[in-house]
RNA sequence: GGCCCGUUGGUCAAGUGGCCUAAGACUCCGGCCUCUCACGCCGGCAACACGGGUUCGAAUCCCGUACGGGUCACCA
């Protein structure tokens, strides 16, 4: 038996299986030819990054056409693990429509033949490789304390090399079986490292499916495989885990690319094919001058969760995302009106290798325009959604009378230049509020150009004759009749053409009528909305606004 | 500092050597439509980071500079 497979025996006693036998339990995937497989692997902290939402709404996107698109749950530091953590992953996606295929589960459980998909569940099969790579030489324990590890790097500092456990500065690479036998008796702590052949002059090039051609030197260092706990590194899971789950596709922020080198090395010493690798920009927001990656603790707007309180329609920030991700989305959308985005022929390469900065007006256009061609119903199921959890006012207003709220949110809509009011389900209440008696604030803000006697005069004169049957036509008669007696004129024209002549015309008569039943200047249609505030309503407003 | 990535209007971006007098979208500004606002329509402001090459010809290819970003853990 050689050294390598006595220190095999010596470090991992307890571990009889051997790769072949992974191999045999975890086959290649059966899928139809060019099928991706793509896998969402976040650490379970909970927290749902923009960033997260975007790389899964890829994968979940490259994943059709037969591929699968899984949740694998990388927990291998146990100190930032917080409870609850799949449950909230899990909804923060279903949240937007993106739903894994396979994979953990928010009940613990799990979906699909390719598990455990939690790396904590996960050791024997690390240790099963890593046990491997010792019998070929390609690991080696290292009993190095922290202290020691300071040490070197300062020694190297002075001696002005690149710190790291590498080459002649890895202590333990070559120590002696006995050695370390005696160690381990003496159960010294250590951790398992890979023995680097790589060379500083050689170099690695990897065909990035955004980025392109990235060449870089070789990985040297010794890095840690096995941690001292016996739990793999995000490295060495990456690579077991992604080889055996059969990955196609790893789709990953950019700030992995630094350690490409060490992935590539290590998918080499253990025979693997590395996966195709997809490196997507982080999305940055203006900070002073510059710009930078939105930030979890300084920006609101970096939580998922923070677009679900608002109330942004998930299709609306879907849409958003997907723009960044391929800029012709939106001209897909337009010329394929009603489409699902599951048609949307995605693109890798067309996914730009510059970061974008996250832009919240451009966000709120494409929620206008989605909730714009909604159907009332449809507004009104997602503002009651969004307003059972986040606003009790709105809740109970809608719920108390369906059929009104819908035929509130129906002016204007389904015709061929619908309104676009509204960006967020948060902004509804303030846009339907002077249609309930218990949120209108009546108030009344004179306008520049007509005096309070003025008002009074148009008011009064209008509650004499309005009449609640009224077609459009007859009603907006009515409001023309009114002009002339009052010295305005009813043609607006006539106005522009010698303003001179008149004191105002009938947009100042509906302007002051609107203002008296709605508190407002600006609002939708006046017609429709006087037809749903209904006689009582309208004819106490106009009497008790001034 | 080493290594790597990036850089077209304020923003997202099209563009793969001649079709570029550089598209489209958002924002902003005019105008039209109009009972207000919104919508819609018409129009406008506004960009190839810089310097060298290669080429008949460069936003596009090469080199350098500047600027921005990332990374150099028993974190992911």
């Amino acid at each position: 038996m050689s050294d390598y497979a006595l220190l095999a025996e010596l470090l991992f006693p307890h571990i009889d299986k051997t790769p072949e036998d992974y191999e045999a339990v975890y086959p290649p995937r059966n899928l139809p030819e060019g099928a991706k497989v793509t896998r969402f692997a976040p650490s379970p902290t909970g927290f749902m990054h923009l960033g997260n939402l975007f790389v899964s709404m890829i994968d979940s996107i490259a994943a059709r056409d037969g591929g699968v698109f899984y949740l694998r749950i990388e927990d291998t530091d146990k100190k930032r693990e917080v409870e609850d953590a799949v449950e909230r992953i899990l909804h923060g996606l279903a949240a937007f429509g993106i739903v894994p295929q396979e994979g953990e589960q928010a009940d613990g459980g799990a979906l699909g033949d390719y598990g455990p998909y939690r790396q904590s569940q996960r050791k024997d099969i690390y240790q099963c490789y890593a046990k491997s790579l010792v019998e070929k030489g390609l690991a080696y324990p290292c009993f190095c304390t922290e202290e020691e590890l300071n040490y070197l790097r300062a020694k190297q500092e002075t001696a002005g090399a690149n710190p790291g456990y590498y080459g002649e500065w890895a202590v333990f690479r070559n120590a002696p079986l006995g050695e370390v036998r005696r160690r381990l008796r003496a159960g010294e702590p250590y951790v398992l490292r890979l023995r680097s052949d790589g060379s500083e002059e050689k170099k690695i090039v990897v065909e990035d499916l955004v980025k392109g051609k990235i060449e870089m030197p070789e990985n040297i260092m010794d890095l840690v495989l096995l941690k001292a706990d016996g739990i793999p590194t995000y490295h060495f899971a990456h690579a077991v885990d992604d080889h055996l789950m059969r990955t196609t596709h790893v789709v990953r922020g950019d700030e992995w690319i630094a350690s490409l080198p060490v992935h590539i090395a290590l998918f080499c010493a253990l025979g693997f094919k590395a996966p195709k690798y997809v490196h997507v920009s982080p999305i940055m927001k203006t900070d002073g001058g510059g710009k930078r990656k939105l930030s979890k603790r300084k920006d609101p707007e970096a939580a998922v969760s923070y677009y679900a309180e608002q109330g942004y329609p998930k299709e609306g920030v879907v849409t958003y995302l997907l723009t960044l991700a391929n800029s012709n989305f939106e001209d897909w959308l337009r010329a394929n009106p009603g489409k699902a985005v599951t048609g949307f022929p995605f693109n890798f390469k067309k996914m730009s290798p510059s970061g974008a900065l996250f832009d919240l007006a451009k966000l709120n256009d494409i929620c206008k325009n989605v909730i714009s061609v909604m159907t009332a119903e449809q507004v009104y199921d997602y503002v009651m959604d969004w307003a059972a959890q986040f606003d009790k006012t709105l809740h109970d207003l809608f719920s108390a009378d369906p059929c009104y709220a819908k035929a509130i949110l129906s002016i204007d809509r389904g015709v061929k230049k619908p309104r676009k009011d509204i960006a967020t389900w948060s902004q509804v209440l303030d846009y339907v509020s002077y249609f309930y008696d218990e949120a209108f604030r009546q108030r009344f803000d004179l306008p520049e150009n007509i005096s309070a006697a003025g008002a009074k005069a148009i008011l009064s004169a209008y509650a004499a004759v309005y009449d609640e049957n009224d077609d459009k036509d007859a009603w907006f008669e009515r409001i023309k009749a009114l002009c002339e007696p009052l010295g305005l004129t009813p043609n607006v024209k006539e106005f522009k053409a010698n303003p001179q002549n008149y004191k105002g015309h009938v947009g100042d008569v509906s302007t002051v009528i609107r203002l008296a039943l709605t508190g407002r200047e600006n609002t939708p249609d006046l017609y429709s909305i006087m037809r749903l505030l209904g006689k009582d309503r309208v004819l106490r407003r106009l009497n008790t606004a001034l």
